[in-house]
DNA sequence: GGCAGTAGGTTCTTCTTGGTAACCACGACC
DNA sequence: GGTCGTGGTTACCAAGAAGAACCTACTGCC
């Protein structure tokens, strides 16, 4: 911004490191920015659990997204599926290596979440009152 | 809290600090889990901007994707928007100290990411390979 | 006069996400 | 014999997110 003898255009100063722009922030967001892996995730960071239990755990889930958020998060390394081959089968579902690392990622999520959690809801109602009605939601 | 008297069914032992399921997680990925408001924060992370610098900094935004974005990062305070009455108009977009902070968890996620993109990347591969067809992604 | 640039707004269409419901096999329970 | 529970799959559908294309109003440049 100061001196420059050239002009420095658009010098980064905070970049992602190295990588464009992008980093690899999109393919984090792309897997658990969904609506229900993170809770899933959470849930099993409890311990294993099974269809059901995950279920009953994550309120308003159906079974079908269910399904789908543990066969994402199965084929991307995030969880096990262990299958009992009894009457009626079992299935447990548990945190991998990786899985459970993300759960300190979702740590630090919720730790920022809390903390400004007020500061966002304030800016809203302070936003919303000088723009009535301007359908940005 | 901790001994019961009656059975204490699941034990959380990992939860998000005394919250529920869900803590914050799912308000800050409804906030940045979009498309778009990572990638508008990491370039404002680079100094102040205006429309058209974003729009060209932001590869394959469309107009009206950018301005939802700005809108709604400046209706949670996360950037400011400061409208010079020259003509034409000129809008320099800015992060607030809030948005600065979001930064340093964007730069969490992207760590995380630069850390596990190979792992995942095999997982996937090998789960594809176990499961042909299967129509998961 | 015509084009480019600036900061969007408006409309239309497409694509993706998620939800609902039905169905399966199999045993247990009543 | 009907229904429940288990762990799914499949088909269909509604809503929202995103994209494409057009519009405004204004000025500076050639």
């Amino acid at each position: 911004m100061s001196v420059g003898h050239t002009a420095v255009t658009t010098q980064p100063v905070v970049t992602c490191g190295g990588e464009r722009e992008d980093c690899g922030i999109r393919e984090v967001l792309d897997r658990i920015g969904d609506k229900w892996s993170v809770l899933v995730v959470v849930e099993l960071a409890q311990g294993v659990r099974r269809f059901r239990q995950l279920q009953r755990a994550v309120p308003g889930i159906s079974q079908r997204m269910l399904t789908l958020t543990v066969r994402r998060l199965e084929r991307d390394g995030m969880i096990t599926r262990t299958v009992h081959p009894t009457i009626p089968p079992q299935v447990e579902y548990a945190l991998t290596p990786m899985g459970h690392s993300l759960t300190h990622l979702v740590r630090t999520l919720a730790d920022w979440s809390a903390e400004h959690r007020d500061a966002i809801a304030l800016a809203r109602r302070d936003w919303d009152e000088l723009n009535p009605g301007s359908g940005v939601r």
